[in-house]
DNA sequence: CTTTCTACCTATTGACAAAGTAGGTAAATG
DNA sequence: CATTTACCTACTTTGTCAATAGGTAGAAAG
């Protein structure tokens, strides 16, 4: 698995927000209507808010809400911010958890590759992209 | 992560079966030449003599070797017996496991594109090109 | 026919991260 | 001040990956 719940309820938390365009949604709204567990979505929105991803605001009337136009969230920005890495294996990780093999491990090559194709495709996409695509 | 190291030393394994060509090689050999555990290997490869992918010889002069050409493997056969599935998210998941939301879902379309796309990559890929690579 | 080499089989363990839970604190609004 | 909301720290549960342990059975050589 690439993407875990955690990315994948931001992405779909993100665009509900884009449909609500610049309404301030609380988080028990979004949990209830994505179906998300209230305390879970709290360590989502969390990130999401201390990115500067979305605005926070307290009390009545308060909630989360985009601070940019959906066309400027790439789905790479998201994923990345929320599950760490897209790495497809850990072979291409950079540091001290570097595979000892990767100067002459004959896969190697392939796997740069797999990962550079996987960063194209999510950075190529974008919220606005998702928000069109379900209107079809 | 999407590929495990059991998928991994798979390929591994497959490659370096490939370089030593008719021979059959012992687990032992095979562990020691890639640096993984003994025990974890034959795991690996009970999967991949069971499914017909190489031959495996009893006694003394015995072990594994390759029984096609190592252009007749692609990469996506040996990850998805040994990984059991490539899939990068659960949501594209058909049967029991299924996702409630799949025929709403805003970001399901994405997914699925991402799982064609990854498929077609180690599908276009075969233990050959992963041999030549190395020898660049 | 016995020893050695090899693959094959079943079960168990340890580590770790993902997913979700629990209970409280602080800010904003009316 | 009361309500609504976000924010914070810690804990539990669950499940899978990775590896280990200890055997059985087949094939070849002497």
């Amino acid at each position: 698995m690439i993407v875990s719940t955690k990315g994948r309820y931001a992405l779909r938390v993100m665009v509900g927000l884009a449909q609500r365009e610049d309404a301030y949604v609380p988080l028990k709204e979004i949990a209830e209507a994505e179906g998300i567990s209230q305390k879970y979505l709290e360590s989502i929105m969390t990130v999401l808010s201390k990115a500067g991803f979305v605005d926070a605001v307290h009390g009545k009337g308060g909630g989360y809400r985009l601070n940019r136009s959906p066309s400027q969230y790439t789905i790479g920005s998201i994923l990345k911010l929320t599950e760490g890495s897209l790495a497809a294996v850990s072979c291409t990780s950079q540091g001290p958890a570097a595979c000892s093999r990767s100067t002459c491990c004959q896969t190697k090559p392939m796997w740069d590759r797999l990962d550079k194709m996987i960063d194209d495709f999510f950075e190529g996409i974008t919220v606005e992209d998702l928000l069109k695509e379900g209107k079809q």
